[in-house]
DNA sequence: TAAATTGTGTCGGATAGCGAACAAAACATT
DNA sequence: AATGTTTTGTTCGCTATCCGACACAATTTA
């Protein structure tokens, strides 16, 4: 299987085949774990599809989602640059696959080559702003235009039409009730932008659902735009669209 | 005036010479912008006493705060990481004095020097990881914790047990009306934690303060002592704390 | 001293989302 | 077809917070 991780994809061919020569490919199961709060982990991921949520819990078991981690990037990216235990949790949200590589590794590439380096920081970047962004959304905008605007992130991300995740799931990523996620998916379906039924979501009218959305999505798409068109450019410069992958 | 910033006083004496040779030492007046949303911003500062909100702003004119800087930081750090406009805004919340170093000569030690990178790259992961705690508690606590919270973070910040800022820009920060401030604080008045008048608040009983809080200000504090113990280890094995800073 | 500005207190009506409990579908298993 | 599990729908009282409006107090400026 080729690497379908864009940062992967942007690496010079060198960079890329070295990290390649130390991951395997591994699937990404719903709900697998990828990191602990507090825990160093083994490894990290570049997913190549698949979809995986970076969670913060409290001690009374309420959650947030905080971001989620698609093809574009890299799950552990934050485990690179300083030693401090990281407070976030990371599971699979919509299953895919990944290549794995253990942190020493992905740390010492990291370290030595400038520009994987660079690439991961400008993953890290973009991962920084869009928590920031949501700090700011999960605040000041309510549960609907979140809820809208989760559903077009994750479409971003996936390229799919058909979101696989119930109610009960985006509550705790939206950090709301189950009932009120019922209440204003409801209402998305009523308007005809959404339709589901028992954990499949559809999207049916994106262009009328952003307008359901708050104004975090076009930040955040911006930023995950501007990552991309980095990263495609780089990838092109490297001819890696044209080479194929290893 | 010395750099009494703790990321330049971890550095070994040529790093540190090398980035206070290129900065200037500046006051930080009230309300002083630093950095303005998707502009890229000509320097950075080190604050050697003082406070910076980073805060996203929404068209609407809302505005809640995702994290703050203080002397043991670097304000534009982020900046340093790619290229994407960053989408937050930062201004100084409580005044002080900054060493102001060019964006371009900052970068440049960034990727030059392997220690500059690295005391920066910690740097970036505590503001990083500390935003994302954030995030969630701004979905999942209730005014008054965060009030608590936001003082006592300020507080360890600035090493001072008054702070002087208005119930209007702590509603600002907080996300939330003036008018819920008032509420808020008044209880936290009442009970004896605080004192305030016109701008100016006091601590009066951290340790209680601590209870009203909620558990996010144990886990920022964790990852700000976690940089902070790094940080005093670095400067003890460089020898800043014995040979002064310049 | 007067006037203007800034910061705080309060009040009452409105509302989004919580919390809990229950009901009813849709699907899987046998 | 029967049964159990998962997912979704609904109801209703309740509370934190919003929202607007206004009064008042403290401080600065004229």
């Amino acid at each position: 299987m080729s690497p379908e991780n864009f940062l992967l994809f942007a690496l010079s061919p060198e960079s890329r085949k070295f990290l390649v020569s130390r991951s395997t490919p591994v699937a990404l199961p719903l709900r697998k774990v990828l990191y602990v709060a507090n825990e160093t982990p083994t490894h990290a991921y570049f997913p190549t599809s698949g979809l995986a949520s970076i969670v913060t819990s409290m001690v009374d078991g309420a959650t947030a989602e905080v971001n989620f981690v698609g093809r574009e990037g890299v799950v552990g990216a934050f485990h690179l640059l300083g030693p401090a235990e990281v407070p976030t949790n990371c599971f699979v949200q919509m299953e895919g696959a990944a290549l794995k590589i253990s942190i020493v590794d992905l740390k010492m590439a990291f370290e030595e080559s400038e520009e994987i380096r660079q690439r991961i920081l400008e993953n890290v970047q973009e991962q920084a702003l869009t928590v920031a962004q949501i700090a700011a959304c999960n605040r000041l905008h309510e549960s609907q235009e979140r809820l809208a605007r989760w559903l077009l992130m994750a479409q971003d991300c996936t390229q799919s039409d058909v979101l696989n995740i119930t109610q009960e799931f985006l509550a705790e990523m939206l950090g709301s009730r189950r009932t009120t996620v019922t209440v204003v998916a409801g209402a998305l379906q009523r308007s005809g932008y959404i339709e589901y039924r028992r954990g499949h979501i559809k999207i049916l009218d994106r262009k009328r659902l952003e307008t359901a959305a708050c104004d975090c999505y076009r930040v955040i798409k911006h930023l995950y735009d501007s990552l991309y068109k980095d990263v495609a450019g780089a990838a092109l410069r490297n001819g890696a669209l044209r080479n194929g992958a290893h």
